[in-house]
DNA sequence: TAAAGTCCGAGTAATTTAGTCAAGTATTAG
DNA sequence: CTAATACTTGACTAAATTACTCGGACTTTA
């Protein structure tokens, strides 16, 4: 579990698309625009984002990407670790005399707690992100021209 | 809160230093053996997390670095945040165009969310860690060596 | 006084992050 | 059919961070 600045764009913009969800497929470049996030890494972070299942995609004009699921079905954490890929723990790989030795003092510690920090993030749902009052606020003004209701109700 | 290498380094030599804890104070030396950690890397992080008041050293020969409290009252969010010293927020600071704006939807939202993972780091201490099995079990062959009889007690 | 230790700053290789550029391919509007 | 739109891929690059080295201080104990 690594939590920077990456996992922190892939969160944005797939909220982005939790919010902007209507029929239509959202391009990147909606996205790029709205969150001021560069196309070009949108598409490296999408890429990611599409191999993991977690949007799906549709080309040509009019194309963009969707949520592959509810928003209440994706979770936080699988974001993070979809732009993140290297899921190959701490480091430390049995081999080199981790048997028992000191490093594993670092293993154990360090995989157990990244463990429970995952299983936080596990526990928060984009669609509780959307539900938050602040993000609402915000959205507001970012939905002002969509033709179409939006489908967030404002909780006063 | 970021959350990297770094940041593991620190913890895991806080955590050395929690379980060797005696009347001597630990030198860097030995937690570079122990631990696998390049001694000059070592002298950085424990300057930081001397600078934080998380440890007090003591200088000259038999000298070295103890805990400046109870490992019951350190907390691993403290350790993490001295190593990685920019606490400024997320970026965005206000001035250009945050008001209600675009940024601002990302600005909240991972305030947000890094706030409850820092609250959650800070209800783990460094008696948590140290009472927890694994460690434990790991932390046995590094103490055999130890003289007088070690704090810990070895949970079935 | 000599050794063992902390301190301190500059410098550096490797990695990651963030972004650019340039070419593809697929799809739909017209 | 054609052209515009937009995804897709890969290579490449600048900047930042990480991890580490080196050289030299200063401080204290034996």
């Amino acid at each position: 579990m690594k939590l920077t600045t990456k996992g922190r764009y892939a969160v944005t913009a797939m909220l982005d698309l939790a919010l902007h969800a209507n029929d239509k497929p959202i391009s990147l470049a909606d996205i790029s625009a709205r969150q001021d996030i560069s196309l070009s890494y949108l598409e490296q972070l999408f890429s990611k984002l599409r191999r993991q299942g977690l949007v799906d995609s549709v080309r040509g004009p009019g194309g963009g990407y969707r949520l592959s699921r509810e928003c209440g079905d994706i979770h936080v954490a699988a974001v993070i670790d979809a732009v993140n890929e290297s899921v190959d723990a701490t480091g430390c790989q049995g081999a080199n005399g981790c048997q028992g030795g000191e490093t594993c003092l670092t293993h154990h510690l360090w995989s157990d707690l990244s463990e429970q920090i995952h299983g936080f993030l596990t526990s928060i749902t984009l669609a509780d992100l959307v539900a938050r009052r602040d993000v609402q606020r915000v959205a507001l003004s970012q939905v002002q021209r969509s033709a179409e209701p939006s489908p967030l109700h404002f909780v006063s």
